[in-house]
RNA sequence: AGGGCUAUCGCCAAGCGGUAAGGCAACGGCUUUUGAUGCCGUCAUGCGCAGGUUCAAAUCCUGCUAGCCCUGCCA
């Protein structure tokens, strides 16, 4: 008899929805699609809206749809198609069949905008795009009929025709649906389907100088692709109506399991920012390195900075799915890193910011090899060999000369610490220079206390890592920090006064001889320093710190 | 009287008329050769506010308040 594990997945709305639309047959399965418009990187806000959609698909049994949304040829280009779909598969994710591109549709979409001409129910209107938005009225008032709103329907079909043939200059004219210009939606006013763009598609080529807008492309290729349910931002809720209105009003579409759009709220994220523009903004005023600066929130930028795709996959399932406009913590960021990271990382030591050490009973010539566990709590791990010798590294901050108080679980002059995965040792004295600096501390070290407590049971609190001199390979650290100061950086005048200076700090350090072919992307535990990974663009030997182990002492 | 949404713990978020899940954070304690991890415990007599319906309301009704979104030939 076997045993079925039920992984409770947390419901939301959405959920329920489906849930609803399955048990009424209204669906016999799902299919969600994720949209992007190739205009830039993909970031921790597509990751939510791609685990939801990709995750419902897989849930379900459904399908998942990657589609580009490429109707604008003057924004978009082809370099982003292919750093999308990186993404998403670094993430785990897989879409149904080849990818989609709105522009696989274009021949239909013209289809479609002819029929709606011959229902009367679009027309070419040769005013100019300010005569347009003065006619559209406000908020608070109607609009006004285009003048050319009643144009026949032989003369806009010819008239369109002409269009798409290049007849007309760019701005000339545009297609509008006829719907309602008193309408309290705002996109309901005659909302335009088609621009003259005479510009180049890095799909299409130059076969089109007429392109639709969003609102006419999205539910059209939803429809066509058999989507069920089309998932989107809040931002889009007025824009339903036109959705809606549109693939009713086309014969092919106008049935029950048609798709459905429904809204959620884009994820906020602390002390960063999401939008393609701001992060752009990031990018050119030179305020971090790349795209895929590790202090960025793109998936290439957490990639580099050491997060698993299961980290964040783990991240979207716990935030949730709602509509309510949110501002997420950091912190559930990065207890969702550290909860992939504590499983998987194997664990080494590294000295970041070095002061050497001196045992003055150590006896040996050379260097003793130790046999260390990889993960003290996962044998399966394996070992890794670190050394001992009488000269070491330890950091800075695991010295001290007087401690400060009783609590103080590391070194100071005649308090002993055990050295992780080796001898206790005690501090007996120490060298300072002319700026008071501590050079030199000499310690003794007690040679019967290898894996194994003092024998007349005095009690060892403290535990520091080390990393023996000789051996020691250079690296450099990167440590990184949140990349603003304000929790919501959008709502600063000026990005680069609330920029967080300590953003990034660079140490040079040392690594035990097992780190030296570490593997780029790849986490490690630098024990009681956090998880790092090696950068996956430097040739030499340079840590990227993900994110530091939890701290409940220094505050 | 423009319209569309939203409001449950510091931050997320379940809940769908039967008497407030969970996660993060925080705070205690135990274990520990990582001040980590793990484990145990504490953390909403109350669900934006005010009324009403009901034996029973976060859930239904009415009226307020606050926040977000909508006037691209962007998506």
């Amino acid at each position: 008899m076997s045993q079925v594990v039920v992984v409770d997945k947390p419901t939301n709305f959405i959920r329920n929805i489906i849930d609803k639309d399955l048990s009424q047959q209204l669906h016999n399965t799902i299919k969600t699609r994720f949209p992007p418009e190739p205009n830039g990187y993909l970031h921790i806000g597509h990751a939510k809206s791609i685990c939801l959609n990709f995750g419902l698909a897989e849930d379900y049994d459904g399908k998942c749809n990657l589609r580009f949304d490429d109707t604008n040829p003057t924004k978009e280009d082809i370099e982003f198609v292919g750093s999308i779909k990186k993404d998403i598969s670094w993430l785990g994710f897989g879409w149904a069949g080849e990818s989609n591109f709105s522009s696989n549709y274009f021949a239909k979409f013209y289809a479609y905008a002819i029929e709606l001409i011959e229902k009367g129910l679009a027309f070419v209107d040769f005013s100019s795009a300010d005569e347009i938005k003065q006619l559209r009225g406000n908020l608070t008032e109607s609009g006004k009929n285009s003048p050319y709103r009643d144009t026949s329907v032989e003369e806009n079909l010819e008239h369109f025709k002409k269009m798409s043939s290049g007849e007309y200059k760019e701005g000339q004219c545009v297609l509008r649906a006829k719907i309602n210009m008193s309408s309290s939606f705002m996109c309901m006013r005659d909302p335009a389907m088609y621009r003259i763009k005479f510009a180049h598609h890095h799909q299409t080529g130059d076969d089109w100088c007429i392109y639709p807008m969003y609102d006419f492309a999205h539910c059209l290729s939803d429809a066509i692709e058999n989507i069920t349910h089309s998932l989107c931002t809040l931002e889009f809720q007025d824009n339903r109506r036109l959705y809606d209105w549109l693939l009713e009003h086309i014969d092919e579409f106008n049935k029950p399991n048609r798709p459905h759009q429904y809204e959620f709220s884009r994820l906020n994220l602390a002390y960063t920012v999401m939008s393609k523009r701001k992060l752009q903004q990031l990018v050119e005023d030179d305020l971090v390195s790349g795209w895929d600066d590790p202090r960025m929130p793109t998936i290439s930028g957490m990639r580099r900075r050491g997060y698993t795709p299961r980290s964040i996959r783990n991240f979207a399932e716990r935030i949730g799915i709602s509509k309510v406009d949110s501002m997420t913590e950091m912190s559930v960021l990065e207890a969702s890193v550290r909860d992939d990271l504590n499983l998987i990382a194997p664990r080494t030591m590294a000295v970041i910011e070095p002061i050497k050490v001196i045992i003055e009973n150590y006896m040996n010539a050379g260097v003793e090899k130790i046999q260390a566990p990889k993960h003290s709590q996962d044998e399966t791990m394996g070992k890794r060999e670190i050394h001992f010798s009488s000269e070491l590294y330890i950091d800075k901050a695991d010295f001290i000369e007087t401690a400060p108080n009783k609590k103080w679980k590391r070194l100071a002059i005649g308090k002993e610490v055990r050295l992780r995965n080796s001898y206790v040792i005690k501090a007996e004295r120490f060298d300072i220079d002319k700026n008071n600096e501590i050079t030199t501390i000499y310690c003794s070290y007690d040679l019967a206390t290898l894996g194994k407590n003092p024998s007349d049971g005095r009690r060892v609190n403290g535990v520091i890592h080390f990393v023996e001199a000789t051996t020691a390979v250079n690296a450099q650290f990167n440590l990184y920090d949140r990349l603003f100061n304000i929790e919501n950086p959008i709502k600063a005048e000026n990005f680069a006064e609330v920029i967080n200076p300590d953003s990034l700090v660079v140490k040079n350090g040392f690594v035990e001889p097992s780190m030296q072919n570490a593997v780029a992307e790849q986490a490690y535990q630098f024990e009681r320093e956090g998880y790092f990974c090696r950068d996956n663009k430097s040739k030499e030997l340079v840590f990227n710190k993900t994110i530091a182990l939890r701290d409940t002492w220094s505050k």
